[in-house]
DNA sequence: ACATAAGTTGAGGCCACCGTCAACTTTGCT
DNA sequence: AGCAAAGTTGACGGTGGCCTCAACTTATGT
């Protein structure tokens, strides 16, 4: 690869991180490609289309992900850990447009077939890690015992629409949010929940649906 | 008016209603028109902007959610009735994908600015049935205090992205999250909130951008 | 039956975004 | 320096939805 076409190619990058960042996921290409001062053609030459430039940008997201997992695995307590993790999760999504978008169809863990397996390879190792925060926190007992893996997208998603909707006017009342939701997923507040979680299958549908 | 053009405003909100429910808010216009078998100058016509189209097409919707509420009011135990409400008006979410849109956005009982003071009455005595619904859950012991009427909209955004993620594959998980989160609602589950309730002034900017 | 107002029609202009490609420019090798 | 391959450019055609309006049709009162 020529070395203006890699400094291009990185450029298109910060700029996508930057635009997708500000304005959501479904910005015009245009727009990355005019922050990135290049034509629109590049974009196109080396990203063909919106979903990989998507994918170049959001990236390191998963690995940065994947340390907030190991440092809630290193705190002593199993629920302070798995508050800290999701907390962390959410401030992510509160911060960046384009990934709460993202984080609204697709969890940042979950198992998306992609071309590079290394990536694919730091999905797994996110599945793997948050498995085990969840296993610890049922272990320590204060997350309620029929809480699975497949229910953080609950989560994620209810998270996701408070921050589109409130972003503008109180940045922060995800927190409060947030709060109301893990007050009902912990032991003494559980009654028996009226239908099974989704099974990996079904998740894996909803993640391929788009 | 006309007793054609009284016809055809009623095949447009029929088709409206029918449409909007499989397609969910952003259909074209187009696709409005076809169903109504009507050309699309009739619907502009008829309908100066989609807003308009949405408001008489959900019109009604407004009046069945109070009754809702008023049946809720009825129940005689009051964390139960609160209980209903809620899972009624997710039932409708769940059932009409334009309505799940609409909810995305404003709440059904909340306080919207319309050119008919007819319409307007309604949302305020919706408002006023679910502060009602609240209130006398509060006084009952089982839902939490610090639960406010603006925390209702967290209920209703979270379910309305799960609706819109699920609904292919698992039409009735949303139960299983509402659930989730009705835990976390219950008086015995509560621990501090760390950000205070939106505000009514909050809320209404919210609903105002769109 | 007729006049006229009311209503309908759909082709067409507008816009915003998408994605392409032939002509041009730059890089890096010899 | 010269040259071929690699890369860039941006105008352009395509698509789809929005909305308008001049020509046509229908309803209604007399």
């Amino acid at each position: 690869m020529r070395k203006d076409a890699e400094r291009n190619r990185e450029r298109l990058v910060v700029a996508a991180r930057e635009v997708f960042a500000e304005h959501g996921l479904d910005v015009a290409l245009e727009t990355v490609a005019k922050q990135a001062g290049v034509s629109i053609g590049t974009l196109y030459n080396r990203f063909p289309g919106r979903v990989d430039l998507v994918r170049a940008a959001f990236a390191d997201r998963t690995h940065t992900v994947n340390e907030l997992a190991e440092h809630a695995l290193a705190l002593p307590d199993p629920w302070e850990g798995f508050v800290y993790f999701v907390e962390q999760v959410s401030r992510l999504q509160a911060s960046d447009r384009g990934y709460n978008d993202l984080a609204a169809r697709s969890v940042p863990a979950a198992h998306t077939p992609t071309p590079e397996p290394e990536l694919d390879e730091e999905h797994v190792r996110g599945y793997a890690l948050m498995t085990e925060i969840i296993a610890r926190a049922h272990a320590g007992g204060r997350l309620r015992p029929d809480f699975t893996i497949e229910d953080m997208a609950f989560i994620t998603w209810s998270i996701t629409r408070t921050i589109e909707t409130t972003a503008r006017v109180r940045p922060d009342v995800w927190r409060r949010h947030l709060a109301l939701i893990l007050d009902g997923l912990q032991t003494p507040a559980a009654h028996p929940l009226p239908e099974p979680p989704m099974t990996r299958e079904e998740m894996a549908v909803v993640y391929r649906d788009c």
